[in-house]
RNA sequence: GCGGGGAUGCCGGAGUGGCCAAACGGGACAGGCUUAGGACCUGUUGGUUUAGUACCUACGUGGGUUCGAAUCCUACUCCCCGCACCA
């Protein structure tokens, strides 16, 4: 057996010691840019979970540089965050040594996996030369006034002890710490400005062909464009308007209250020193005090109050009394909306338990309501009614008369909502990309000059635990001066969400070690944009829309040429055992060093390719390992047969179809049954006493991509130059696929089960004589299948679509010639000879078995044409076996 | 509720209109090899069975389209994942 360990630390070392895998910028070649999602590098190490995302990679990677192309495959790390922070509050140490040495871990890791990255262009999101472009574009931002600093209603993680972006709640929830509640928290804080392109995030969605429809779905929900109009309301006896959004102008006359979300700043202004101003407060209080989660709930019982004031509907001049409501949100639209009982469920549920009329204005177009006898609201379309001039209209068609209307009337206009909310990308935290600002109290708020970039973080700092952010302690940091009035001054010590790294990280690959610049220009438009991308669905809604919208900012500032990060985007599914995802905290993680010890790294990453097609979630099996050791070593002992430089056809035609399958199946991120179409050919090979050169050769090729190590041996082993690993990927050549050859194959399968058979028959009935006719009739199965349909329908039909359909239907004119003949006598099947010999070899080691094994006389003949026709006589139904 | 994805044999998992009782692997069983075990090799692994290249029943459930359905349409059930009173 193979010493699997041995030869892959060999490689790996040879790998590195000829740097194949560095890659520079070169124009003639036409380049490809793989990458996976740069790890956290976390203390416990990467597990077999992250191995099937890096092999994934890896194996495409290879792929793709074995078919020409100058393949950009780094690695990095986003080694800002907490768990190193926490870490080093622990040990009294400062989070740099621990982010470090996890680091070195993952690289000592990831290159035992063989993984054929260019380290030299290694990223880490921790080093000032990299986060200082960090810091270089929020002050590009600040500049385009895209970063700023406001006070508002942030979302509070007790754990991280610091605020978290709408993006990193998740159901009322921390995305870190699945069972913190989050709370609400009203802090001045640093926001991107993100939504000044939400619109062309929205809209360049549909460019993105190579994600997945959920991911992309998530996003367009998440990004939530809603088209419709604001409309204003005079609030009566005060010069306050009352704005709100709606989707369904058309329903304007069914209005019959309006609602502000109790926490609306202009409630408490318009109940002040009114009777309703102590049952109002207390009302908003006990909304807000409840958990935002709970109180968004669906099922969440409505609840609200009148406020004693009323607006003026311009139009109709009508009355309109105002509530406050529990379901109304402040963050959304404008923090207010009209009711419209009879066409909103939610404005029906309230309107029913306040007592507050309900107004039909849309009539379904089969019936009419009623609005005493209506049991819920009516959402559908239908007829406008109560609705003045625009009685009897289509409602979709009213909507945009209706807004046309109320502008022309001053008291409403068109406009677009979103759901997407500013990023806000400020940290209480120490271990992040220090914030660029400088607060003067002679010059307010100062952003530091981009020659003193970057602001480093304080390296000899000791930790105080529980004090909030422990920058905030460090005098040595906080204190500085004003680079203006060269006065004294403070700096900022937020720090900056973990991921402003990652919405980047990607470009500066392209351009790892450049001091002057973010990136050199020419060479990211080389590189960029990402040909394959890969990594989990988890980021949806996060990394995956803040790198979007990082590139479009860029592309502003006229630094890229191109609109999108990706249009290629993998989710590779997760990696389970005993039915949980492998997790360290789930404790059922097994690491890579467990298996390669065993088995060497090629079987796991074999294994991880093999099981499940790479999208798809899949089980970790100790018993399945060592089934995909047994076939690697089958693998690696095939070369020791005798290897000839002649290939016959049936060889030929099996190893072309091969490597157009596998080639297909790759392209196609089928590697499981890329894998399985070589299992195919290396069982086929294993059967034959020698095997061709050529199909020595291609075979290593196909099989590279997924055991790298192994196959480099093999391929110095067959007395070629290293490196498979740069060798040129197998081409098919479409002649030498043989479908007789194929097919020749097929009956040679067929005859195998019919000398089971056999035996079979020979041990129950102690049969002493045999004699066998070989079919020479290898079309016979096919008009078995004529035959069943002949018999059955009859139907000429039926006939014609299973011979076009069949994989024989180049032979399609032969058989068609015979349907008539079919048609009528349905017994008669038609003989067809074939002009190659069969399989006589193997039946005669059936025979030496039969003869040995059970001592029965065998006699073995290939058939004339008139003896199997008599042999079929005397046996129908048995065209290729007689008994005699 | 809305959106997305699923349901295949003992198990993992292929398969998107006809060589499908269904790839490949695992498991189980039988046989070979072996002092024995392991490894390796061969076969069996839905049911019936007169043993046939047979018949029946089968790819979540019911209906439909078709000469023909695991595959297409439709309704339903269940599972997973996202969003969630978004006006």
């Amino acid at each position: 057996m193979a010493n699997f360990n041995k030869i892959a630390a060999k490689w790996q070392k040879e790998w590195e010691k000829a740097k194949i895998f560095k890659v520079k910028e070169d124009s003639k070649k036409k380049k490809f840019y793989v990458l996976e999602m740069y790890p956290y590098p976390s203390a416990s190490g990467l597990h077999m979970g992250h191995a099937r995302n890096y092999c994934i990679g890896d194996a495409y990677a290879r792929y793709k540089r074995m078919n020409g192309y100058n393949v950009l495959y780094p690695m990095g790390y986003d080694s800002f965050g907490l768990p190193a922070e926490n870490a080093a509050i622990k040990a009294k140490s400062h989070p740099k040594k621990f982010t470090e040495a996890s680091i070195k871990n993952f690289i000592k890791q990831q290159k035992a996996l063989g993984l054929s990255y260019d380290w030299s262009r290694m990223v880490t999101s921790h080093d000032p030369d990299f986060y200082k472009w960090d810091q270089w574009v929020f002050l590009k931002m600040y500049e385009k006034k895209l970063s700023y600093k406001r006070k508002s209603v942030v979302n509070w993680c007790p754990k991280c002890k610091t605020v978290l972006a709408n993006e990193q709640v998740h159901s009322g929830k921390c995305w870190r710490h699945t069972t913190t509640e989050v709370e609400v928290k009203d802090l001045e804080q640093w926001f991107f400005k993100i939504t000044k392109y939400a619109d062309e995030l929205l809209k360049d969605i549909k460019k993105l062909k190579g994600w997945a429809e959920d991911v992309k779905t998530m996003q367009e929900n998440w990004i939530g464009r809603s088209e419709g109009a604001l409309m204003d309301f005079k609030i009566e006896k005060s010069n306050k308007k009352l704005s709100v959004f709606t989707t369904r102008p058309d329903t304007f006359y069914g209005i019959t209250f309006l609602v502000y979300a109790p926490e609306h700043p202009d409630v408490m202004e318009l109940v002040k020193g009114t009777k309703y101003e102590k049952d109002v407060k207390k009302f908003v209080r006990k909304v807000v005090l409840e958990d935002k989660f709970m109180r968004t709930a669906e099922d969440k019982e409505k609840e609200g109050m009148f406020i004693g004031k009323h607006a003026i509907n311009q139009i109709t001049k009508e009355k309109i009394p105002i509530y406050i409501a529990n379901f109304v949100l402040y963050e959304y639209g404008t923090g207010a909306i009209i009711a419209v009982p009879a066409h909103d469920q939610r404005d029906f549920e309230f309107a029913k338990k306040y007592k507050i009329p309900i107004k039909v204005v849309i009539n379904p177009s089969d019936y009419e309501l009623n609005a005493e006898k209506m049991s819920r609201s009516y959402m559908g379309d239908g007829i406008m009614t109560n609705s003045e001039e625009f009685d009897g209209m289509n409602n979709r068609e009213a909507i945009p008369k209706i807004t046309k209307f109320l502008a022309k009337n001053k008291c409403g206009k068109a406009t677009v909502q979103y759901k997407l909310r500013d990023w806000l990308i400020s940290r209480q935290r120490f271990w992040g990309c220090p914030i660029p600002i400088i607060y003067c109290d002679k010059c307010g708020v100062v952003p530091v000059p981009e020659k003193d970039l970057p602001v480093k973080l304080p390296e000899n700092f000791k930790f105080t635990v529980g004090k909030g952010n422990p920058l905030e302690h460090c005098k040595k940091f906080v204190s500085t001066k004003c680079p203006k009035c060269k006065g004294k001054a403070r700096r900022e010590t937020d720090t900056m969400d973990t991921f402003v790294d990652s919405s980047w990280y990607f470009l500066r690959y392209c351009d790892a070690t450049n001091k002057k610049k973010i990136f050199d220009q020419k060479k990211v438009n080389y590189w960029m944009p990402i040909d394959q991308y890969i990594g989990g669905k988890e980021h949806a809604t996060m990394h995956l829309i803040y790198f979007r919208f990082f590139t479009k900012f860029l592309r502003d500032l006229k630094l890229l040429k191109f609109d999108e990060p990706t249009l290629n985007l993998f989710n590779q599914g997760m990696l389970h055992k005993n039915g949980v995802v492998m997790s360290k905290s789930k404790g059922n993680v097994v690491m890579p060093e467990e298996v390669a010890k065993k088995y060497g790294i090629d079987t796991g990453r074999l294994f991880l390719m093999f099981v499940a097609s790479p999208e798809k979630d899949m089980e970790w099996s100790d018993k399945g390992v060592e089934g995909t050791y047994r076939f690697l070593n089958k693998f690696y002992n095939l070369f020791s047969k005798k290897i000839v430089a002649k290939i016959d056809r049936r060889e030929a035609s099996k190893l072309h179809k091969t490597i157009k399958e596998v080639t297909e199946c790759i392209q196609s991120f089928k590697f499981n049954l890329a894998i399985i179409k070589i299992m195919d050919l290396t069982n086929y090979l294993h059967n034959k006493e020698k095997i061709s050169k050529e199909s020595a050769e291609n075979l290593v090729l196909l099989m590279s991509p997924f055991a790298p190590h192994t196959c480099e041996e093999l391929w110095k082993k067959l007395g070629k130059k290293p490196f498979v690993s740069l060798a040129k990927w197998p081409k098919h050549n479409e002649k030498k696929i043989d479908e007789k050859a194929e097919a020749e194959e097929q009956l040679t399968v067929n005859l195998n089960a019919d000398i089971n058979a056999l035996l079979k028959l020979i041990k129950v009935k102690k049969i002493k004589k045999i004699r066998l006719f070989v079919s020479s009739n290898w079309k016979y199965k096919f008009f078995k299948q004529f035959k069943k349909e002949v018999d059955k329908t009859r139907d000429v039909k039926a006939i014609i679509g299973a011979i076009m359909k069949s994989p024989l239907k180049k032979y399609g004119q032969d058989i068609t010639k015979m349907i008539p003949v079919l048609v009528k006598d349905a017994s008669k099947v038609p003989e067809v000879v074939l002009d190659q010999k069969t399989e006589l070899k193997q039946l005669n080691d059936y025979r030496n078995v039969l003869e040995k094994e059970y001592k029965c006389a065998v006699e073995v003949e290939v058939a004339e044409k008139s003896k199997e026709a008599k042999a079929k006589q005397a046996n129908p139904g048995k065209p290729a076996i007689v008994i005699e």
